[in-house]
DNA sequence: TCGATTCGACGAAGCGATTCGACGAATCGA
DNA sequence: TCGATTCGTCGAATCGCTTCGTCGAATCGA
């Protein structure tokens, strides 16, 4: 195991010396710097980041708590965020400490209390998260991906998921439709205050009033039997629409063979818009869609609580109390793609 | 911030006191645990992690090394396992460090060579797989999730895959086909030489000459409209089968379309079995089938990796070389759900 | 040429835990 | 009653690094 002992030993110099090297924080002569870097190159050292943390009070840890959804479903979705989100944190130098939900806010006490990690980053916030105001009472620099509902005093970043729903209706509107159905996510997400699922559903309803369209808002459900009725039931109608706007993105493959079953081609007889990812298996199948922007939101949470920690850290620093630096949520434009 | 001392000092006792309640290796009075337990709960108090592991040279933290797929294409499965492995790590009382291969093999130098963590946990290792190697070389306590070939050196788990496909096909022939199609993975998995693709055909193979039915292998494609060409044609040939075991699993709901497409009513014209987890979209459609016992071999690897840490522990200790604990791999068992 | 300034490297203190040896007090056997 | 154990607790050293104050040597201005 080396230590800087060892390299400064070897370079003829003081482990103080080696230290300044490596963190740049004072002005070292090329020449010693040269021969303490072949040191470092030749015994292959690493800092021992717990010595590091030990004294500098900094791990250069990301805590990402991921949701555990209840019943062992899970949405492939996360799993690109937490890979994204590490890629991400890697840039700034920051590595990730993954946690489930399991553990829930005394977890994330724990990680915050242990010192572990030098900010969390909570994924899948809603609108009403108890998750939230933990976070805050804890003090622990904190960054949200997901819209909460109020001023909650964490940065947080999402996609304007009321614009996206609303471009998504406008898009249909400029296509020339006059009757659109948007199928918005399932009952139960829209019941359980998902802030995707509540502020999609009111961007359609704006939008339904902007356009002068006739929108109709359906729920959907996980249920695909109970689905295909409503479909049925929604294209057999007498004033079916001629437009179809899918926030439910995961039952894609199953709304569209509906669609067809019911006699209609996509998109001479029936425009469907998608607003979300579609799900791998389309068969190489296109949609005009509204795509998540992934990395985009990754790099910007990510970018957030690095920002938490500087903010934090300044905030012992500063003279007066500070720390009242804009936390303007990032909300993300919407982009359609045809 | 709460250290030890203030614990000690508000306990009326010692700072080692307090570190032996923690630990349990010193014999404590029952007055003074209590009144040390009292203190530490009154504070909040939590041990902080760097001065922990810089004394004691354990992080209790595992790194777990994600596959990052090339093209931005997800495999949902990945993310269910770092689900199910992070609440396993907690389980044996570890934290999980997310890596992705974004930085490979020097990512994983980093982490080894800092102390960041006290083993790693290689997800998605494939036949040939260069950080196997590699990790065996740096002498790092490693569990390996996926089939290796050969003797690596390193402890790992995997579903066995081989019999998992031996078992699909002699369930189609005990249920009385004697023309059984084996759908495998993609062209470009086989090609790849993963586990799993390589050895599912080995398998499949294999139970075709114990069955004596007439097994004939297809390799599937990603490219949906060539797999519909391939499965036209082959439900359409004068010897079509009258059963399907698929390996290609993502691509299921395609798969049944098609062949509802040429006219199979299912299971009543053709028997389908799956090999591996269905995907979220079946719509309810339940098919026999054979799973990924995901949380098993998440539990499993975590366990090699904490038996690697312990192992590692005590080859410093020990007398004899020893370190020749037996590394068999775990093959879990495939077993058939209907 | 000499005191003042700058530059670059050094030494030592300390971050917060663990752990080993030591040390009173209580208990024991004869 | 007295030396030998046992029991429960304490003190001090230590892990590897960062950081502040210090201190020669080199540079500079007058």
């Amino acid at each position: 195991m080396t230590t800087i002992k060892d390299v400064a030993l070897r370079a003829g110099v003081a482990p103080s010396t080696v230290s300044y090297v490596l963190s740049g924080s004072r002005k070292i002569s090329e020449e010693t710097r040269q021969a303490v870097q072949t040191a470092i190159d030749e015994l292959g050292y690493h800092p021992r980041a717990s010595a590091r943390s030990l004294r500098s009070t900094r791990t250069n840890v990301i805590a990402l708590a991921l949701p555990r959804v209840p019943g062992g479903y899970h949405r492939s979705v996360d799993g690109r965020f937490a890979i994204e989100i590490c890629d991400a944190a890697r840039r700034h130098d920051y590595d990730v400490l993954l946690m489930t939900d399991q553990h829930g806010v005394p977890g994330l006490r724990r990680i915050a209390g242990s010192g572990l990690a030098d900010a969390a980053i909570l994924m899948a916030v809603e609108l009403e998260d108890p998750r939230v105001e933990a976070m805050r009472e804890i003090g622990f620099p904190t960054a949200l991906l997901g819209s909460p509902s109020g001023e909650v005093g964490l940065p947080w970043t999402d996609l304007d998921w009321e614009a996206a729903a609303a471009l998504a209706v406008h898009e249909a509107a400029v296509a020339g439709h006059r009757r659109i159905a948007y199928l918005a996510t399932t009952e139960h997400e829209i019941l359980a205050r998902r802030g995707y699922a509540v502020l999609g559903v009111a961007g359609a309803r704006r939008a339904g009033d902007e356009t002068g369209a006739q929108v109709t808002i359906h729920d959907s459900t996980s249920d695909m039997v109970r689905l295909d009725g409503r479909l049925r039931s929604l294209l057999t109608a007498p004033d079916a629409p001629t437009a179809l706007v899918v926030q439910h993105v995961s039952a894609l493959p199953h709304i569209l063979a509906a669609c067809t079953a019911a006699g209609r081609r996509i998109p001479e007889d029936l425009w469907v818009f998608a607003v979300g990812n579609l799900p791998d298996d389309m068969g190489g199948r296109e949609l005009p869609r509204i795509e998540l922007p992934i990395s985009e939101l990754a790099d910007e949470v990510t970018r957030l609580a690095v920002q938490a920690i500087a903010d934090h850290a300044t905030q012992h620093t500063a003279r007066e109390p500070a720390g009242h630096r804009r936390l303007s949520p990032v909300l993300l434009p919407p982009r359609a793609v045809s």
